[in-house]
DNA sequence: GGACGACTGTGCGCACGGTCACACGAAGGA
DNA sequence: TCCTTCGTGTGACCGTGCGCACAGTCGTCC
């Protein structure tokens, strides 16, 4: 038996399908290990496969010709990925990334392709992981439009958490005040001193790498603009 | 027979479709007519449709809660939109208005649901499309990460045109300062100063409610950072 | 243990661009 | 024809937050 087989049991895009088809599939499949920051795929490739997270974190980034790089997703896992080349043949929108020590599989796309069309559940499920996409890129272009970095900070924090209990809510592995930076287009600087006073405020809490929303109302106050964004 | 019947013809997403299932569908549609400005379908609403725009155009637009708006993408006669709430059910990720005189048919979730998952062509397309739109946020993303707006205004200029010639290209229905302004996070003042320095370089000119980019180089070069925004 | 790198914290100066104010022309409706 | 509305053009001002510089604090790897 491939040894991918097991894995793939896990993943809900595939939960609907026979196990002959997983076990065919898993036989097609390209076992893969990454170090952290190493490099999965970039925008420039042509060879595209649908890609399977089976430990790890990945973050799809771009980056602006004079340098900057822009954050745009994450992928945890059990969740697949490079599905856009996949259903399109088009060249990728973003480079993938390891953000810590990261195993996937690899289904070349011609066999992705059959695999997505030839059953229904799982079309479907692809087209709402797409609209899923399209939904969260949204959120964070209007985000980008507030108008000071203290209320991106605010809002960029409630789009990454996960709410715990009715008033908190909390982000594993919390990103680094660089990295924050990026995804709201300011600075690192900036950052940091806007979460002294979140800090101050007991608005957010951080214990190891998590980072604890304490305070939610608040967050959500100055995102809207009803809570003066402090000095 | 039902007036839409014609008009859908024209459709790509429908092409492939028998006769009779056009002739069925269009029965089912509903005819609407909406002025400038008018509002075709809110964030809020909780009853979906897939639309087809017959003429006239359409903008899908946010707005954040303190008032500020943001342009998000363009619907343009033949094409359709609302496919996001209609395939995964849930609230709409923008507002669609009109931004000229529009027609539009309207054919409510439900069957346009069992539309899609009924014809593989049609899911597909609709697939494409969802990717489609995931890189055209993504390549606004990645342009809003640009430091200054002079630069942004120059890569968003190459985003909205059509190639023409070789060298240039042209936006048919040129938007207003206030619009780009709203499209790359910045003030409508500095977008006529923007365009000052951009018509005395003879990188753009402006004929009717055309804009003509006359120097791609130009502006791929400044969006780059190759050419150094100037004063 | 020590050295290095990655991340965080903080002060300071300056330029950029947002905002306000106002003027002008074109379009369009009464 | 006037008058309103909308889009464009331009000057002046002023606050924000970016960039730089440097210090302090972890954790990790020889």
């Amino acid at each position: 038996m491939p040894i991918a087989f097991q894995y793939l049991l896990k993943f809900p895009l595939l939960q609907d399908l026979p196990q002959s088809t997983l076990m065919r599939l898993s036989a097609q499949m390209e076992d893969r290990q990454y170090a952290r920051r190493e490099v999965l795929s970039t925008k420039e490739q042509t060879r595209f496969a649908l890609g399977f997270l089976i430990s790890g974190r990945l973050q799809g980034v771009d980056s602006t010709v004079d340098g900057r790089s822009v954050g745009l997703f994450f992928v945890e896992p059990n969740d697949y990925f490079g599905e856009l080349s996949v259903v399109d043949g088009k060249p990728a929108a973003e480079h993938v990334i390891a953000v810590g020590k990261s195993r996937a599989l690899f289904l070349e796309a011609p066999v992705a392709r059959q695999l997505i069309f030839d059953h229904p559940s799982v079309a479907q499920a692809v087209m709402s992981r797409l609209s899923q996409r399209v939904r969260e890129v949204t959120a964070q272009r209007t985000l980008l439009a507030l108008p000071n970095p203290f209320q991106r900070l605010c809002v960029q924090l409630l789009l990454l958490a996960r709410p715990s209990e009715p008033t908190q809510a909390v982000l594993e592995s919390a990103p680094t005040h660089q990295e924050l930076a990026i995804m709201i287009n300011s600075s690192r600087e900036t950052v940091t001193r806007s979460f002294q006073i979140l800090i101050l405020r007991q608005v957010i809490e951080r214990r190891g790498d998590h980072l604890h929303l304490l305070d939610i109302p608040f967050l959500s106050d100055v995102g809207n603009g009803r809570i003066e964004p402090p000095r």
